[in-house]
DNA sequence: ATAAAACACGAACGTTCGTGCTATTTAAAT
DNA sequence: ATTTAAATAGCACGAACGTTCGTGTTTTAT
């Protein structure tokens, strides 16, 4: 809901101890309120009502909705890394490294911790057609993550896990649209296998690109007959 | 925003000639709007500023703003089944009907008619955390289309097109995957070639279970190498 | 031509939102 | 213990939203 005269206020910066724990909680509870209703969802009401605080007290902390959201997606994207890309680090470069980043992700998103699926995902469609520092964020950090899987691929194919002539942007495009699709199933289908078909069709993949060379991967679950999505056919098209 | 006590108007029945052709103005339009700002950042002032007519005078034709949702979303569906579906009905069953049905979806969305990309993809990411007819009804229309892709998968099969072993369900969600990947990279990364991505990656994946009784597809545009996405390598994965 | 029905408009409602201002509480520093 | 600044609360605002209502205007039916 965009006002006539928008004004941005600057972030509050003088903190102390107690100021800045209050305002990590209200950070951990907003991460997960967006996921679930998103980033606009998330009102500064909302938001202070669940943490039994008041509106201005909340607001406060932050000074503006955007900068509440900036803090958001900040936050959001710091436990991605904590808990997905950096414990990836310690697996070795190459393919065992880049399975690691995308089993990491898929398991964390099983675990349904957040309601609403995927932060990332979510955000993405909900700011694709807005303007604004909080879309240049989130485009930003999506980028930063396109950049992660190109990078991991490219190791996998200087350690010689994959075949030299793989385009490996094409297969990051395949892979980040997997994991958008069983976000997409998941979330939208209630499909309870989503994530796992994502893991197989991602294990299908990487399989098929992979060398002698490359460390084994995990046993494929692609070969065991899976429950269809539930599906309607069109009426106007049931005629052969 | 959630009213207390919802209270859920009819839909307005009487209806005559001109009532209905100002109707069907506002639900053009309405597709047209909630495909860039989606369903809910439709509001009913806005839709009637933009078309030279009053708030109350558009929102009589409706009763609601859920009843304004619905009617766009069936709008959106019967547009998708005219310009998409239907047409790919002409082509012989199997593979080239199944091509004809997925060229013709990205040819149309690829042509930017909808400044918001496909309005279906948008609108599932919008309402997959809500409840309500407006969810359920996409939901249905969702189960609809990955009918559709299903079932042409299995004339494909039975025609002997693909191999007999192919998991269509499984495909069929690649495919979708693949789809949706391509709104995220246009419409989020503002990448030009997001679709001939999805293009290459969905032929590429067909000729992959194409039988040689498959008819011809189109000539691949994979070998060509083509840019790569723009993406920045997150500092603390750098240190190799 | 006239009555009835359908359609459109303007003004106002109640609510929710982000935000600003001022007072009060809390905790640290002296 | 007193001072001082940060942290929170209380209250009110303006704007935008969906919605209602009374009234005028156009179209259709008789």
């Amino acid at each position: 809901m965009p006002h006539a005269l928008r004004t941005r206020r600057k972030t509050v910066v003088p903190r102390r101890a107690r100021g800045l724990r209050t305002r990590t909680a209200i950070l951990r509870r907003a991460v997960d309120l967006a996921s679930a209703e998103g980033l606009e969802g998330l009102t500064v009401g909302r938001l202070a009502d669940d943490l039994g605080m008041s509106k201005s007290g909340l607001f406060a902390h932050f000074g503006s909705k955007e900068e509440l959201q900036l803090a958001t997606v900040e936050t959001a994207r710091q436990i991605f890394i904590d808990q997905i890309t950096r414990p990836a680090l310690s697996a070795p470069r190459g393919m065992p490294r880049l399975w690691s980043i995308i089993d990491r992700w898929l398991a964390y998103i099983e675990e349904g911790i957040f309601k609403g699926g995927c932060f990332f995902t979510a955000a993405s469609f909900e700011f694709d057609s807005r303007r604004g520092p909080v879309r240049d964020r989130i485009v930003a950090i999506m980028r930063e993550w396109i950049g992660v899987l190109v990078r991991a691929l490219e190791q996998a194919q200087k350690e010689g896990h994959i075949g030299a002539n793989i385009d490996v942007t094409h297969l990051a495009f395949e892979i980040q649209s997997v994991a958008i699709g069983g976000h997409w199933a998941s979330q939208l289908l209630d499909d309870p296998e989503s994530y796992s078909r994502s893991r197989a069709v991602m294990l299908d993949r990487l399989r098929s690109v992979a060398t002698s060379r490359c460390p084994s991967l995990p046993s494929s679950t692609i070969s065991a007959r899976r429950k269809p999505l539930k599906a309607f056919v069109h009426p106007a098209l049931s005629n052969r």
